[in-house]
This record gives C-alpha cells, structure tokens and sequence, in this order.
DNA sequence: GCGTTTCCTTGGATCGATTCAAACATAGGC
DNA sequence: GCCTATGTTTGAATCGATCCAAGGAAACGC
C-alpha cells in the first residue's frame, strides 16, 4: 500500500490516481468527465484508486484553465459584503438576480470591500464570467476597475452623465423624483424637507443644493434635480428647502429629523431619497406623536417591500427592480454586445404616508 | 501598430505582451505582480504594450492554478438562491458570515441548486477554499456532497445523529423548545397548537407526531422533541395537539391556522418553529381579530431582527446567529483540524406575543 | 487472410499565469 | 585586469486538469 500522504497537504492530482490505476491520465480523465466511454473494468479501477488515495475529484482550478468560463457572474459594490443582506434595496435587486441566476445555472460570486486597493485587487482576482456592479458609492470607481477587466459587465443605476460607453441599467431618477414631489403639491403641501443619501465622504448633516450637485453618485444628484424642478415648477423657493443628507440609516436620518423639525417652519411633507430613509423616518415621526399623514406626509424612493407592510405604508417611487436584475443577468450571460444603456421606467405607487397638506 | 484582435475573441495573454514587448513572460509577470524589481524603462514599455493590445491584466484563471487558493468560501444550500436573500434567518446568518469575510478579506460564492443533479455539478465545480453548508433541507445530502470535494467545510444546523465526523456549529434545539414551551405552560396555558418547518418533500398539512419524527431535517425533529418533552412533564396530552406542517411560508401558515382555528378546541397558544411562521401566524391572527396575547400567545424559534419590531414584537428562542457565522468562518479559514462539533446555546427572550393563559 | 469498422486508450499539447535558479550585465574595490 | 557585489532578466518547470489526433485491439465482413 501506497504510504499515506500527511494529513496536512493535499497533493493528490488525477495523475496520482491514474499511475495507481495503471491508466493514461487521459483515462483518468474520462473516468470523471465522461464515464461512459471508459471501459467498466477500467472505470472501477480508476474509480477505486481514487476512494482510496481520498481524491475529491477533478480540481476544479485545473479545470477551469481548460474550460475558459466560470460559469459564475461577480456582484460588486464598494460597500461591506453585507450591504448585500442588510439594505432593503440590495436585498430586492439581489433576489431578482437570484432567480436569473438559478435559472441559468450560474453561481453567484459577491465582491466588494470597504477600502480601496483591497477592492481593487478583489475584482482583479474575481473568477467571475462578468461583473454586474452596483453602483450605489463610489461607482465611477468600481466601474473603471470593471472596465480594466475587460470582461462583460454592467453598472445598476450608474451616473447618467458617464461614460456612455459602459453598459448600464437604470431608472430616471429625475423623472421619478418629480414624481414624489407633484404628487405632494398637488395634495397641497408648500413646505418641503428632503433626505438625500450620501453625497460626500461618510457623513452626515445639513447641506445645500450646491453640495448635492458634487455628488458622487448621479442618482442623488438627479433626485434632488427632479424635486427641485417640480417644486420650483410651481413656485416653491426652493432655496429655503431644507436639505439634510444621511447616510442611509437610523441614527443620520433621526438626527436629520430633529434638525428639520427644530427649525421654525416645520414641513408639512418630507421627500426621502430612499425607502430605507422614508421608513427609518416613519419611525422617528411615529415616536414623536408627529401624525402621517396628517401632519406630515414622507414620500420614499425604490420601492422596497418593507414599504408595502410599513406603518404606515409608505407612498413612494417604486423602481422595477425584478426586471433590473433580470435584464442585468442576461446582458452578462448573452454578452453580445448589442447591449448598451438602458432606462426604465419608475411608477409612483401611493399608500397611506401622504395626504393633503394640514395648512 | 498591431491589427486589432476581433472583438469576439480575446486571446490576449501575458505571453503576448510579453513578445510585444519583446521581454520574456517573467518578466511580464513580474511587472503585474511585483513591479518594483523591474526597471522602470522596461515596465513602462511593457505596461505600454498591454494598454496597446487590450491587455485585461494577469488572468485570475492562470494565477489560481499555481497559488492554490482561492480566497473565497462557498455557501451552499439545497433551496434556490433567493433563499440567502428572502429568508430572515439566512440573511441574518449571512450577514455575519459577511462581517467575518471582509474582516479578513475573503470573499463569498452562493452556492445553490434546486434540482439535485445540478446541486451536485454546482458543489463539485465551485472554486472555493470551502464550504459553509445551510442544512435546512436535504442537509444530509449536502453534507455528503461537500465532503466529497475534501475541502474544510463546517454543517449548520446540521443533524445531531448524523455523523459525528463532520464538522458542525448548531443549536440545542431540543433545550430552546423546552424552554419556549416551559414559558407558555408556566403562563397557565393548556391547550397547544405547533407549527412545524417542513418534514417531507415540499406539501403542507395537518401531521402527526410520528411523521415529524421522520423529518429530514433534524432541527424539526428535535424542536418538537423538545416542546412535546416539556409539555408532557406537565401532564398535557400531546397526542391532542394538532401539529401543521408548513413549508415555511405565508401561504401555508395561513393555511395551518386556518384548519387550526377551525377545530373544536382553539389553542391558546401556538409553538412556531420559526420566526418567519410565527410573524406570519401574528399577520393572520390580528386579521381575525384574535388579540395576541390576549386570546392566544405565539412563541417563534430563531431570533431574526424583524421578530423585535412585529406588532406585536415577538417572543422567541433566539440562537446565536451573529457568533455562528463567525465560528463557521473562522473554522474553514483556519481550517486547523482541530475544530468539531458545537453546540451553541440559545436564550428565550420575552416580548409582547406572549401573556398569561385566558383560560 | 486481409481490410474495415468500432471501441478504448494513450500521451502530447494546451489553458494562463507564477516561481526560481541560473545567466547576464554593470559597477566598484583592490 | 580580475573578482565580487548588486541589480535585472531569462527560460524552464509547475500548477491540475481537458482535449484530441493517433494508435492498438478486438470484432466483423467477404
């Protein structure tokens, strides 16, 4: 008997199996890949080595080389790992993912990381087939680092005024924005407040229009650009209107909160960039006996389930975020090339968070 | 200037560049992966000539096969890969299995297959350093599976009379649903309903005692073990207590309750399996106007973030999800041998859903 | 008995990188 | 002018498989 390797290493390869069968590693090979053109004496010799020598089959790295694809599409963000499993947003879009992803066969490799070069060297090293990239912070950057892997990727909700040559998927942000706003003035709310997501470096505040404009992430800019438009369409001054920015949870948005409604016009309507942000506001107003919406109606943005079963539900823009999955999935998987920008439509769906304005 | 390559194709190696520019491939290499040995006239030219040709930089494909590791742990699951992202209990696991990857900087592959022939093809060709396996359904088989590749790999949940030779990081499920059923009897309740996760192949009904111990999954044997145990001591008749089968979800809780509610003698209170059945019981049970826990108590089992924020919050067993997923991490990375079987404890925590006996 | 067909098996080439001992070049010391 | 130290570059070997053209053996037809 072959002496026993120690328990520490693992060098044991096909060709291992295949000098113990006394077979080609061809052979061996075939035992695995395509049984059925191998001899069944040969087979169970082979098949019988391997048991014995405990080889866990063909390594898929060796394979891989030979093959050329993964068979797995790459995830990545420049958040923590488990931005995928904690944001609404993620969660849903995930999901939709998921399902294209199962119905294909591909696998699902999450990429990420909070500090840059460590990002950087994880989509270098990504075995992935292609990437899709979400671009909730710091998107240009994932994007380029995508870009330099020259393997099929798209960008979710990506800056509308970037490069027009990466493929993306998204919604128009200032167009569903609008949205929010107009469905509020018409019920005739006239004071505004607005929770933006992050727009500088991680953190949070009061801040004005023209930091917004510096945003990183175009979809924060294009937001605050679509409620302004219509808030200003109706002679709203739009330079009076609060403008708090989060970082898209509890504590920054309740900290918003206080700070809006300690000024000395309260609002009567609050636009939230996100549903996470409109939700976590939902709570801050309930805990301080402010009625919704009797006395201030929330708007959210996404449409993430939690919405649906909030209390109260919340109105907002909901995003097809199903179908964003889907399409980004295929892009990959079908990369033809024929793919490029594509838009989608947002639809405003109102629940109980809004209602006519008390003055 | 070099005739562009198709845009199908992209043969592009290192080797290529390397002839462009007219150094030898390790050197090439070495101006990727170590660029401070290579003179810089050199390195210049070469990552020149790799602009020029398209060039993707080094492919993780080659790397792979000669560094051996893959850096990414895979976690698998017999369910769809949605499941990591709808279900509560996932995605709470998942989360810390998140924090404990980024704090070392691995990355994560989901790992997933409904059918099983694919869940096999899908184990067997994952590139991952090992596997974190989510027993929920059809655990033996993936354990099995796993095993297989001979990579670390840690069960959770896993059956407790299944082999001892694996590793595993679990709960003491028959302890946690004494104790949820000690709370309710020592609340004077008498009379008992249980909602069971899944025992056979995906249905939903009314089952019995001995079915449920024919469960796949051991933490559904165990859990009703463990409430029958304690319900005995106290001389309760479990032959009586109707027992449901779900599967899980809104449907088939609604479906249990409804049969449930409908028999001669209503429970007071109801033993939920999960917490996802047991909020999905509170949804029903506050749109028949049952009043919890005036009319009737309901105790989850899991401990899930969404249990402490439900109308009304939820009391529960809650496991110690947060301190697994950081054991199962640090199991496969340091994969020292040294690692086995562990039972983590769990902890009823008393919330809203749970009040004294009317009766 | 010889050519064909069928079925298995073989061993070399390949996938795309990294690694490392050896070769080479240049400069400095004596 | 020779020897050593230092800094770069080379090219072969390796990682672990898959693929495929070619070869060998047995069976078959005539």
């Amino acid at each position: 008997m072959a002496p026993l390797i120690s328990a520490k290493t693992r060098p044991v390869r096909l060709a291992d199996i295949a000098k113990a069968a006394g077979v080609s590693h061809g052979t061996a090979s075939n035992v695995f890949a395509r049984p059925e053109i191998v001899r069944e004496e040969v087979r169970e010799r082979v098949k019988a080595a391997a048991e014995a020598m405990g080889y866990g089959g063909p390594d898929p790295k060796g394979r891989l080389l030979r093959a050329g694809k993964v068979n797995a599409i790459g995830v990545a963000t420049a958040e923590p790992l488990s931005y995928f499993f904690d944001d609404p947003f993620a969660r849903v879009m995930m999901a939709s993912i998921s399902q294209a992803c199962d119905a294909t066969g591909a696998g699902i490799s999450l990429v990420s990381a909070v500090n840059g070069e460590q990002l950087a060297w994880n989509i270098q090293s990504a075995l992935v087939d292609g990437f899709i990239v979400f671009c909730v912070d710091g998107g240009s950057k994932l994007v380029q680092l995508a870009r330099e892997r020259k393997l099929p990727f798209v960008a979710l909700d990506l800056d509308s005024d970037d490069d027009d040559a990466v493929a993306a998927i998204g919604v128009d942000n200032i167009a569903g924005a609008g949205l929010a706003a107009r469905h509020l003035t018409e019920l005739g709310h006239r004071r505004f407040a607005v929770l933006t997501l992050p727009c500088a470096d991680a953190g949070f505040g009061p801040t004005t229009r023209e930091q917004v404009e510096m945003a990183l992430y175009s979809a924060t800019r294009d937001r605050l650009r679509g409620y302004f438009a219509e808030l200003s369409r109706v002679d709203i001054d739009v330079s009076r209107v609060p403008i708090y920015e989060t970082v898209n949870d509890e504590k920054s948005v309740w900290a918003g909160l206080e700070h809006i409604f300690a000024g000395a016009e309260a609002p009567t309507a609050v636009l939230a960039m996100s549903d996470r942000m409109a939700l976590h506001a939902l709570d801050w107003l309930r805990q301080h006996d402010i009625a919704v919406p009797g006395d201030v109606s929330v708007v959210g943005f996404d449409g993430v389930p939690e919405g649906a079963v909030s209390k109260p539900p919340l109105t907002t823009i909901v995003q097809p975020i199903a179908e964003m999955g889907r399409l980004a999935v295929k892009a990959i998987l079908e990369n033809d090339g024929s793919f490029s920008r594509q838009s989608l439509p947002v639809e405003l769906v109102v629940r109980a968070s809004s209602g006519p304005s008390p003055t």
